[in-house]
DNA sequence: GTCTATATCCAGATAGAC
DNA sequence: GTCTATCTGGATATAGAC
């Protein structure tokens, strides 16, 4: 299964057929307007397996839900650990959205793309994951080191991951004809002119950033 | 039927009621979670009726988008005639964006939080449709005319609405407290940062805005 | 044109053999 | 644990009276 990373191998194969057959359908398709059978043929897997394994089609948007929320934390954790400064995270965070979302597209469309709230009617809303609650997290620490400009958190977050979210959804439907990182550096540009503390001051690309890109 | 603007009367009360049932039921539950039953319930309208009139659910739907996008048009048609600046027209149109959201929650979400085609397969993709296409010629506009730095069309437009969009989205979840409008100077500062030719150039506050802001 | 009652279909879910 | 065959509910859509 195309996962974000591939340091966790998936735990049991058939489980991990079903999980990407179901991904593609629905993100092809939508949630609704797959049926079970068809999970049950793409995967090559009965009918029944299915219903042992995840008691139906809502088990599987939700382990899937789960896991990919799990693997997007992780990406966040690696950019924690391997960047300094709260300012140069955000760059590196969108900078391997983009790149994943070349990569491993249906990862990104489910999570980014998908109303969720539709199909799972009692799971947190998407804004309130960890995930996203880590980089509004992000934003605030960058507020406080004087990196950003202070100004209400959620205008500072949607201004410098807006820009880089509507250029995901717009390459996901298929309206950008380069692959996003090519539009990286002006998109970080545009968004850093717009949280910045002095509008002269260059985000610096951190040396971790670097290192990381070089062993990645 | 509360549209975005009130100078077209609903020209049939009873498709009226249907459509605004219809809409408040897609957004409250997603449009594939309602039933045919419902609609006709909550409109006070036997189902018969509904066959007639718009060929099913799927036809509501339609025509409901075809409507609701008309009518964002029309805001624009407002911006355009009203506002002389392109980048002054950007402002207004999120100002106003802003200020529906409050008043006319359903209609935008329905525009900006639905996914169409996920009900309707046939039709344009909204980042495709006209009151989207002639945002980005507004920021083109913007660009030729010096008071937006030339960069990508695509990288502009999503730098100048990615951040009030993503707070449009934010409010629709309940995540934000205050009403939109309170945010929009500090949201609009950090888009015109971003989009901005030289960064000391205020944003002029159109006159033609105050004006119709006083009379509207 | 509008309504009620009904038909048809198909999805999700299950039962029970293996 | 895995499979096939089957059940059931509910949705869309229609037929036909008024």
């Amino acid at each position: 299964m195309p996962y974000l990373k591939r340091n966790a191998p998936c735990p049991e194969p058939l489980d991990c057929r079903i999980l990407t057959a179901a991904l593609d359908l629905f993100v092809e398709n939508g949630y609704h307007n797959v049926s079970v059978h068809e999970v049950q043929k793409r995967a090559q897997v009965s009918i029944g397996s299915i219903y042992n394994h995840f008691g139906g089609k809502e088990g599987i948007a939700h382990a899937l839900y789960e896991h990919l929320l799990n693997e997007l934390d992780e990406l966040i954790d690696g950019v924690v650990t391997t960047v300094a400064s709260p300012s140069a995270q955000c760059r590196e965070i969108i900078r391997q959205l983009f790149e994943h979302t070349e990569t491993h597209r249906n990862i990104i469309a489910f999570l980014f793309h998908a109303k969720h709230t539709e199909f799972l009617r009692e799971e947190t809303l998407i804004c309130d994951a960890r995930p996203f609650v880590r980089i509004r997290s992000i934003v605030a620490d960058a507020m406080e080191k004087g990196e950003f400009k202070k100004t209400d958190p959620w205008v500072a977050t949607s201004a410098m991951f807006g820009g880089a979210i509507r250029m995901i959804q717009l390459r996901l439907d298929g309206l950008l004809d380069k692959p996003l990182p090519e539009y990286f550096e002006a998109v970080i540009e545009a968004a850093w002119s717009g949280v910045a503390e002095n509008s002269d001051h260059q985000l610096e690309t951190n040396s971790g950033v670097a290192a990381q890109r070089a062993t990645g």
